[in-house]
DNA sequence: CCTTTTCCGTAACAGTTGTTACCGTAGCAC
DNA sequence: GTGCTACGGTAACAACTGTTACGGAAAAGG
């Protein structure tokens, strides 16, 4: 009979101005009037969508976890081999030339807040592992003989200098540009990469 | 004849406590009164010792730098060999062991308050910049032959791994303990490694 | 069209923020 | 000891925070 809404829209809706706002004003100006002008509407909705700030934090973060990895899977579908994958998977995680550049704010933001929340901390660390495990996983394929201790430093280091880059690029984008950020990984991965079968000849069985 | 005072030491002793509350409760908590309790005083001397909040800040900024700068320059004239000092300094950066984990969770803090501020942001332009010009340094000085682009590139690489360990160990110390961190160090470390003369002979002539 | 029921903007709330003005007081010169 | 003066604690300020309560409005059913 009466109106109705489609809350989980509007939660999205409302976590995507909570990116917006966190990636221009920062931290400090994280403010739920200021996510609710970015949104077009006012507090009431978003307290209505939400019962907190907080939940709309962890919203927000998990939103961001689900199509970081909604990118990753089709990074990784897009390529036969493991390396590719590897290739395409990280090449995506680190400074993209054009525009998701405030991603790399936005994950710094919800960073700084994980520090002082531990909820928020905790969806962080899970991110962050489901991350590693997908790392892990392909660079297991690309070295099956590897120990897993070797497979194991190999993927931190990897995954270390990709959100290193992305923090440093983050706040000094002109010292981290993205070629230079593509070069780094490309060398950091240079020791997964299979040995070279071109020339005419495929020896391939 | 009235009261004298040490401004510079309280701006000091003011700028620790902005350390202390920010790696206790993260950049939310970091409120005047909160920083005036831990350095065991009241708003009013603050505000005598620094005309705003963002000086305070600025302030805690640099003398993160300078003691870090000083760090770094212990550990590199501890050593004799450049990369012995390579070594020093990039594992002094990484976390050690005991203790100052906290500074990785203050650096992030200053980091996501220089996403909202410009001129924090300056600030931590010129400390990394400083600290990627000493890496360059050490770097070129084992491997001089190598060409500008190559120094740039294995410079800011072994820059971003060092800070993406921090950040990551910040946030999740279990994933990335020290151990592991100094691994991944000595395993990006490899390639600068000079060739092996041991062997009874040396062969130093 | 009218009723009804959910929705959501308005506005107030108490608490906290950075900042300011004021005045008691602690310490040095005599 | 006495007096002076810079120091710094107290308390107020306005602005802003997250949160709450309420009432008008809008849509679906009759």
């Amino acid at each position: 009979m009466p109106k109705r809404r489609d809350v989980e829209a509007q939660r999205d809706l409302l976590s995507n101005a909570t990116w917006q706002v966190l990636a221009e004003t920062g931290l400090p100006g994280l403010t739920l009037r200021a996510v609710a002008e970015r949104a077009g509407c006012t507090t009431g909705l978003v307290m209505h969508a939400f019962p907190t700030k907080k939940a709309l934090l962890l919203h927000a973060r998990d939103l961001l976890y689900e199509r970081t990895a909604i990118r990753a899977d089709a990074a990784e579908a897009a390529c036969t081999d493991a390396f590719g994958a590897l290739v395409a998977v990280l090449g995506q995680a680190v400074d993209l030339p054009h525009g998701h550049h405030e991603e790399s704010r936005v994950w710094v933001g919800f960073l700084a807040a994980a520090l002082a929340d531990d909820d928020l901390a905790e969806r962080h660390r899970a991110a962050n592992r489901s991350f590693l495990a997908r790392i892990h996983r392909l660079v297991a394929a690309c070295r099956p003989k590897w120990t897993d201790e070797r497979l194991e430093l190999t993927t931190k280091s990897l995954v270390a200098l990709v959100e290193g880059l992305n923090v440093l690029a983050a706040a000094d984008p002109r010292t981290y540009p993205a070629r230079l950020q593509q070069e780094a990984l490309a060398k950091a991965l240079a020791e997964l990469k299979p040995p070279d079968r071109t020339g005419d000849g495929k020896h391939s069985g």
